[in-house]
DNA sequence: CGAACCCA
DNA sequence: TGGGTTCGG
């Protein structure tokens, strides 16, 4: 969900390979739950080993992966640690819009309208511990380093953009932004189609990038107003935000207000100043290490094909593209180094 | 979502 | 060759 700041922000368009030489930080939950909601087959179940485990996630990594290497990007994930106590109310709301989803896909598989079984079944999509672990356990495999974060990834991968550890942040949603980050990325894939919300409509979508600088600049606003805007219009930490204001109205607020927040504290259950002391000073850690090495080839055969029945003939096709991703990513971190580009 | 397949 | 369709797990 995030964030609802997105029709304020200006963004320019990039190829892949404006990424290339470049290291980013992946909100690892984002990837995750993009990759488990749409992957599925046509009646909304996801692809499952013959155990019923869930592999949607791990197919969306692996390939993904391996494209974006391919083009010289060099991926880190940052995976979330504790949730802020104020963020409760929202998981809770998503446990029911989930239990919701999940009756209604039912009710559609026994009716037999898959589209709308597939819809409901994309909004019942949930991410669990074993799934979480499965997705480091690749990405490990795949030499890719995994951050874990103390709290929110969305701020632990701000942070590092912020200390010029990676160029940018990469997720959906644009929370990285208040959090700090410098620069996020959107919609980092290769086939650019993405199915609208509601109908069978593909949109092209060309990966973004959102300069912070470039945001503030554009709407008069330093960080600190750019939290209040959010907190006006809605975070995952008071979702909806204050009933009547939109983004035009949040902007026009916080522009004149010396405190915005003030008035609004009254009518809201939640704190806002907590959130907004949240994202402007949030939990993060420099207990890690962004250190890329060799896939594990046997150990990537093993955990896909013959603990989760990917075929072998096409994870073998992934590794020897990965091989050679492997080498353009070393070639495309001298010529950084170096200065060239 | 991305790979593989298919047919003009 | 490439755009649409289906499969993958």
């Amino acid at each position: 969900m995030g964030v609802q700041i997105g029709e304020l922000v200006p963004r320019k368009e990039i190829e892949l390979n404006n990424l290339y030489g470049r290291k980013v930080a992946v909100d690892a939950f984002n990837a995750i739950y993009q990759f488990l909601s749409t992957i599925r087959q046509r009646d909304g179940t996801p692809l499952m080993d013959s155990k019923g485990r869930i592999t949607s996630h791990l197919s969306g990594l692996f390939y993904r992966n391996i494209n974006l290497m391919e083009n010289g990007i060099k991926l880190a994930y940052v995976f979330d640690g504790k949730p802020p106590a104020f963020k409760k109310r929202e998981i809770e709301k998503r446990r029911e819009v989930r239990e919701e989803a999940e009756e209604k896909w039912y009710e559609a598989l026994e009716k037999g309208d898959l589209e709308e079984a597939k819809k409901y079944a994309m909004r019942a999509t949930r991410v669990n511990e074993a799934l979480i672990n499965d997705a480091k356990k690749l990405l490990e495999l795949m030499g890719i380093p995994v951050v874990q974060a103390p709290s929110e990834g969305e701020a632990q991968a701000a942070y590092m953009a912020a200390r010029g550890e990676v160029y940018a942040s990469a997720s959906q949603d644009y929370d990285s932004l208040l959090f700090g980050a410098p620069r996020l990325v959107r919609n980092v894939t290769i086939t650019g189609r993405r199915k609208l919300p509601g109908k069978n409509v593909y949109v092209e979508v060309r990966p973004e990038l959102i300069v912070l600088e470039e945001v503030l600049k554009e709407l008069g606003v330093d960080r600190e107003k750019l939290v209040e805007l959010g907190i006006l219009v809605g975070t995952d930490y008071n979702p909806g935000g204050i009933k009547g204001i939109g983004p035009k109205k949040a902007l026009a607020i916080v522009k004149r207000e010396k405190d915005p927040l003030k008035k609004y504290q009254r009518e809201s259950e939640v704190d806002l100043y907590a959130i907004k002391e949240f994202f402007l000073n949030p939990p993060v850690t420099d207990e890690y290490e962004l250190r890329w090495s060799e896939p594990d080839e046997e150990g990537i055969l093993r955990f896909l094909c013959d603990e989760h029945d990917f075929s072998e003939e096409r994870v073998k096709n992934g590794l020897e593209r990965l091989k050679k991703a492997v080498k353009v990513g070393k070639q495309a971190t001298l010529e950084s180094w170096f200065g060239r580009r």
